[in-house]
RNA sequence: GCCCCCAUGGCGAAAUUGGUAGACGCGCCAGUUUUAGGAACUGGUUCCGCAAGGAUUAGAGGUUCGAGUCCUCUUGGGGGCACCA
């Protein structure tokens, strides 16, 4: 077969008849929304792209066939770093490089055979489609989900540039291999944490692989356990105590994360026994200080809360009266929702533990090198250069080397600093040291050496004392006894076991108003910010002039939203002025101050705000990619629409999709980020769903033929188009459905796709013989015996593609043609035409050219419905039996469905080879599986 | 270090989910055919053995009438996390 010709040929006619285009709607039939993740468009399509593609448009042919109407979009996620490389490196624009790119990627997809709706495809790089991301941008900035902080960013300092994490190769810069250094840029973030809770309970109802599930679970990394106040020694308890009934402090808001109010703290340069404003009921939420919901009850008994985390009151006139009490100022409706009152009395070191039962073995406390406490305490701590010197160092550190020096502790005492176990009333020293991380829990720790193996090895070079608590196992001072047991030395706590007195000891705690039980996890928030110019901008403008009003309290109820109320002077572009274009710049590297290349372009910087008109700045850094890809779905059922991001009836026909599938290395980041997504769009109401990929499966990974990954450097790629021009498309979409599970890849086997190439030829000479006549349809007394295998195939076939069991669909389409081969005698056309719509997902050019061109049908075969089998053809009514002495196979008979155990007895026994090593024996007891087999067992 | 997964002929793999291990394909061997072939076709192909037969699913043990499949340990490979308190 000329396969480029014939590939062509039906290619022109599918596009000509429209085959393969998409209706939101079809009488009769069910939507069914099949997705694969959309590629980066890094040029040429490589064998990974294939078996990523290849198979799953398999999968959406068959469900099409089936009866479904199918929506299989694709799409290129278009923004991202290696564009803009390219057009450093050549001097072209990212955009030409990469639309460039797009145009051979779409031929080479068309060329595979695939049946997208090409009218449907979306690129994330055009302004059209940026314009909505900006918009969903938009969406969670006002919902009060996005803040700005200082975050880390790798820099390096002789390019004077920020460096992406994949362009720090063993922590040097790859264009000049200067070390890199993390430097502290203001970043924009998204509040996924707060949906952490649901991205981890909603993981429980959706179809995808355990595995994924799993490592979704451990990046969530939900962990119970207790916030303890460690009290700070030697700081002046201050008055208030009676004043208000709690020992609030300056640690808990500072370190929620809300830029708002550091920057309120730094500005009025609070002292201990200042009172401070917390801004929003949400810190507390994040951080489950128990303690702050104390006070604020006390404080504000009309207080109540809605489930969303806003607030409501119930008297207004009592909350003022009250708020007027402590902080001398009158306030209104919007003033009032946002300020909440603590008094510094006394800060305190809170640590977070998940073995508060071993809390009587606590011989010191330690503080990350971030930890806020360290430049609050700055007059107390008296060697604070020193500390100074081992922070600036910590905080320098890049994460591999953290992970370099894993088993060498270094710390630093913070001397003049010491913390009160609330248990004990022990006073025990304080450290900072870098194996306690600023983002999780509180970053800071109680140590028990004798029960926490980093401890221990911390308090073995530091000499610092260790105490047992609980016994178990291995109670040795010097060893490390890490299970629960039975606590020892523990106060009234002792004899209890470890689990009982988690629980005593939180509720110990809370009484004392210095502790509580609470729940953390490891996900840290999404930061977005990329200083780098091939992405989405982001649509924000900052006005020094609103920020003024804001702060100041001088604007009316719902002026502004709630996210540019949290992030004083930044304001939102409105929807009409959206999209906010990327500008043409002449140099695509980040500045020197490492804001993005857009800082480049006044025209672009300097603007007007977008909520009073006065002088305003654009924020210059684009977006994480992974925005881009975290709502495309959404967009596919309506890509054209210039109003909404789609047209919620559209949404409604396909969403949430019913298949996704992609590579395994998107099993967090992507995954998590589009969930996240989906949950805050059905909360703000744009979706009727809160998941988006109802079922998941990945690809497996194909390495080269030496069993490597695949890379230009190793020369062990392997091109699809050579294989493409070699053996046709059809050839290779079968030989990536035959060569193994879909989701194991594993080495390129060279030659494996011979045997494909031969099925395929063998199929066409048989039915060009037939279509010459050479074989006329006949019956034997037993009727047609290709009938059954063609009906057994059907059934396989058909639950294999549906388990994506492409293998072995693929090798009983081969048995049925090596039985058609054998018995041509028997063909007729219902086996000539069942059999090629079996092989019409594999090989559609193929199929076509078959059932058209050689069978003479007008229409195309993909869209003749799904062969259906007949189960009274597809069931054998002979079968083997197996005859088993002691369990041990000896001879197999052919014998009717439905024979008796006495019946099989008597064969059994009348078997030679059972004889032979039964003789002399007695049956002492028969095993028999209906239609399978008999087993003897016997003995003396 | 912790968590998860995997291990079957020379190779990719299959195995009705506890019931004939090795389907299907590659490769290899023999033969047929061809001007030639790195083409096509036919037959064979887990290992040992001329055979009868025996052994065999990384290794060792266990449960069972019966284990590739379930349990325990060991070894080897892959993936994820990485000082998560």
């Amino acid at each position: 077969m000329q396969f480029k010709k014939v590939e062509k040929k039906w290619r022109e006619a599918w596009k000509k008849e429209g085959v393969y285009r998409v209706k939101d709607a079809v009488k009769g039939k069910k939507n069914f929304y099949h997705m694969v993740m959309f590629p980066y468009p890094s040029g040429d399509l490589h064998i990974g792209h294939w078996y990523n593609f290849a198979p799953a448009d398999v999968f959406a042919r068959f469900k099409r066939m089936r009866g479904f109407n199918v929506l299989s979009p694709i799409g290129f996620d278009a923004f991202g770093l290696p564009a803009e490389n390219a057009a450093i490196k050549r001097g072209i624009h990212p955009k030409t490089w990469t639309y460039k790119n797009i145009k051979t990627m779409t031929a080479q997809l068309e060329n595979m055979g695939t049946m997208y709706d090409w009218e449907r495809s979306v690129i994330t790089a055009d302004p059209e489609y940026y314009k909505w991301t900006q918009w969903m941008f938009l969406q969670l900035f006002h919902a009060g989900l996005a803040y700005r902080t200082k975050a880390k960013a790798n820099w390096c300092p002789k390019d004077r540039t920020v460096l992406a994490n994949e362009q720090v190769i063993d922590g040097k810069c790859d264009r000049c291999g200067t070390e890199v250094v993390q430097r502290d840029i203001d970043q924009w973030l998204l509040k996924i944490t707060s949906y952490a809770d649901r991205l981890l309970a909603d993981l429980e109802g959706l179809d995808w692989p355990e595995k994924t599930k799993a490592m979704q679970r451990n990046w969530i990394g939900k962990s119970e356990g207790s916030l303890v106040a460690f009290a700070i020694e030697g700081i002046d308890q201050a008055v208030s105590k009676e004043t208000l009934k709690f020992r609030p402090y300056l640690i808990a808001p500072v370190l929620s994360g809300e830029k708002y109010i550091t920057h309120r703290l730094e500005s009025k340069a609070v002292k201990v026994g200042d009172l401070v404003p917390l801004i929003n009921w949400a810190s507390k939420e994040q951080f489950g200080l128990a303690r702050i919901t104390k006070v604020v009850k006390d404080v504000m008994k009309n207080v109540s809360e809605t489930q969303d985390g806003h607030e409501k009151f119930k008297n207004r006139k009592e909350f003022y009266a009250t708020y007027a009490k402590y902080y001398n100022k009158v306030v209104d409706d919007d003033t009032a929702i946002w300020m909440y009152h603590f008094e510094l009395v006394s800060p305190s070191i809170d640590v977070f533990t998940t073995r508060v039962d071993t809390i009587f073995g606590c011989t010191y406390v330690v503080v990350a090198p971030e930890h806020k406490l360290i430049e609050a305490l700055k007059g107390q701590i008296e060697n604070y250069k020193e500390v100074s010197v081992y922070t600036a160092k910590a905080r320098k550190k890049l994460e591999l080397d953290r992970m370099m020096e894993e088993k060498t502790k270094t710390g630093v005492e913070l001397k003049g600093i010491r913390a009160i176990n609330p248990f004990t009333g022990d006073a025990v020293p304080v450290y900072v040291a870098d194996y306690v991380l600023g983002g999780y829990g509180t970053g800071a720790v109680m140590a028990v050496p004798a029960h926490d193996e980093r401890d221990l090895a911390f308090a073995k070079q530091f000499k610092l004392p260790i105490k047992v608590s609980v016994a178990g196992t291995s109670t040795e001072l010097g060893e490390c006894m890490i299970d629960d047991g039975t606590l020892v030395d523990s106060g009234s706590f002792t004899g209890m076991n470890s689990v009982a007195a988690r629980t005593e000891m939180t509720k110990w705690l809370k009484q004392q108003d210095s502790g509580s039980g609470t729940i953390n996890y490891k996900l840290r928030d999404w930061l977005i910010s990329r200083q780098r110019y091939w992405g989405s901008p982001i649509p924000l403008v900052f006005c020094e002039h609103c920020k003024t009003r804001i702060e100041s309290g001088d604007y009316k109820k719902g002026e502004f939203t709630k996210g540019e109320l949290a992030n004083p002077g930044w304001i939102g572009v409105k929807e009409k002025a959206l999209p906010v274009l990327l500008p043409p710049v002449k140099n695509y590297l980040p500045t020197e101050e490492g804001k993005s290349p857009l800082a480049h372009s006044k025209s672009f910087v300097n603007t007007s705000c977008p909520h009073c008109a006065s002088k305003g700045v654009r924020e210059t850094d684009t977006m994480d990619t992974f925005m881009c890809s975290s709502w495309y779905y959404l967009r596919y059922p309506d890509p054209k629409n210039a109003k909404q991001f789609a047209d919620p009836k559209k949404l409604a026909a396909w969403l949430p999709t019913d298949m996704y599938i992609g590579g395994a290395e998107h099993s967090v980041m992507h995954l998590l980020y589009a969930r996240f997504f989906t949950k805050v769009l059905y909360d703000l109401k744009q979706v009727k769903f809160k998941e988006p990929f109802m079922a998941l499966r990945h690809q497996g990974t194909i390495l080269g033929p030496d069993g490597q990954k695949m890379s230009k450097s190793k020369g062990n790629v392997i091109d699809p188009d050579d294989l493409v021009d070699r053996f046709g498309a059809d050839a290779v979409r079968m030989y990536l459905c035959f060569m193994g599970p879909y989701d194991q890849g594993g080495p390129w086997q060279p030659g494996g796709m011979v045997g494909i190439a031969r099925f395929l030829q063998r199929t066409e000479q048989l039915y060009d013989a037939y279509s010459k006549g050479a074989h006329t349809a006949k019956r034997s007394a037993k009727g047609n015996p290709l009938k059954k295998i063609l009906h057994q195939t059907i059934k396989k076939v058909t639950e294999d593609i549906a388990e994506f069991r492409f293998n072995t669909a693929v090798s009983s389409l081969m048995i049925l043609l090596n039985a058609m081969d054998d018995q041509r005698e028997y063909i007729d056309a219902e086996v000539l035409e069942q059999f090629l719509l079996l092989l019409a997902p594999f090989a559609p050019y193929f199929a076509e050219e078959l059932y058209r061109g050689l069978l003479g049908n007008k229409t195309s075969i993909h869209i003749v419905p799904w062969p259906k089998y007949a189960a009274r053809l597809a069931v054998e009514n002979e079968f083997e039996l197996v005859i088993q002495v002691n369990g041990k196979t000896r001879d197999t008979m052919r014998v009717p469905k439905g024979t008796t155990q006495e019946r099989a007895r008597e064969i059994a026994l009348a078997s030679p080879k059972v004889h032979a090593v039964a003789l002399g024996m007695q049956v002492k007891k028969v095993i028999f599986v209906p239609d399978r087999l008999i087993n003897l067992v016997i003995g003396i």
